[in-house]
DNA sequence: TAATTTCCCTATTTATTATATATATTACCC
DNA sequence: GGGTAATATATATAATAAATAGGGAAATTA
């Protein structure tokens, strides 16, 4: 089980962000060439993160992004869902439509106390906490 | 986060093997069918199983796959490490060198705690307990 | 010997991930 | 207003991984 590069790369660039709150807005080539990481695909990225409300942005010279909140209300787990998705390792968890063996499943509550392991481990962390270390 | 189908089509096919522990080898096929998954890809896993000396087969007719120890002896955690690999949510968690940013990353911390809870959530776990449901 | 089944090698398809190209739009500043 | 710097958007391409498929060799049973 891996985490996509989508949410590793993206949490990075929101710990960019809150490290510069209020403090203007931030360059995206400025992010990509510090975290080393494609201008590009962080801008596909930064589209998921704008729709969700996360970010805005300002555009022409001397614009770039921006934390639409307080890196303190910005939870982890807010993180995840919108760039990983959600907690279940498995899509049977919470479509059980899907599959046609659940009766049978064996895995299934293994699965169920996965995805709860995962969620507690980001605990009430938010954005700021990243930063404390 | 997903488990890969190759982790959890695996975990089925040891499960299955574990009802019929002592009952004789199991056919391929019959899995195949009862589980939904392509044979040729259940030869796949199986390779990567026998290697891991986890399975034992038999050719020829009356042949195919068993066991090779008691399944309250196969941990969740061993099944996992031969089919999904690491715990670590991201490669640079054991091998440190291919991430430039080691000193800088703020997220370093969290990955190794996922790691960690994942692996408890597997706990002390066998192939037996799965079956207890 | 014939039937059955694993074993093994290779090819193909499909999906996901990541990067690249090109153009349009917006905002600032002189 | 015009030039420049940045985001916005759409699409194409490349790279990688996941899953399926084919065919035949080797072993086992009867």
């Amino acid at each position: 089980m891996k985490l996509s590069s989508r949410f590793r790369y993206g949490l990075r660039l929101l710990v960019d962000l809150a490290v510069n709150y209020e403090k203007g807005p931030v360059l995206l080539r400025n992010i990509a060439d510090c975290e080393r990481i494609s201008k590009k695909y962080l801008e596909q990225i930064v589209i998921t993160l704008r729709t969700a409300g996360l970010i805005g942005a300002t555009r022409g010279s001397k614009g770039g992004y921006f934390l639409t909140k307080d890196p303190r209300k910005i939870k982890i787990t807010d993180i995840y869902k919108i760039l990983e998705g959600p907690f279940a390792p498995v899509d049977c968890l919470d479509n059980p439509k899907i599959c046609v063996l659940i009766r049978t499943c064996a895995t299934r509550k293994l699965w169920a106390k996965l995805a709860e392991c995962i969620e507690e481990t980001f605990g009430g962390q938010t954005l700021v906490d990243l930063l404390k270390k």
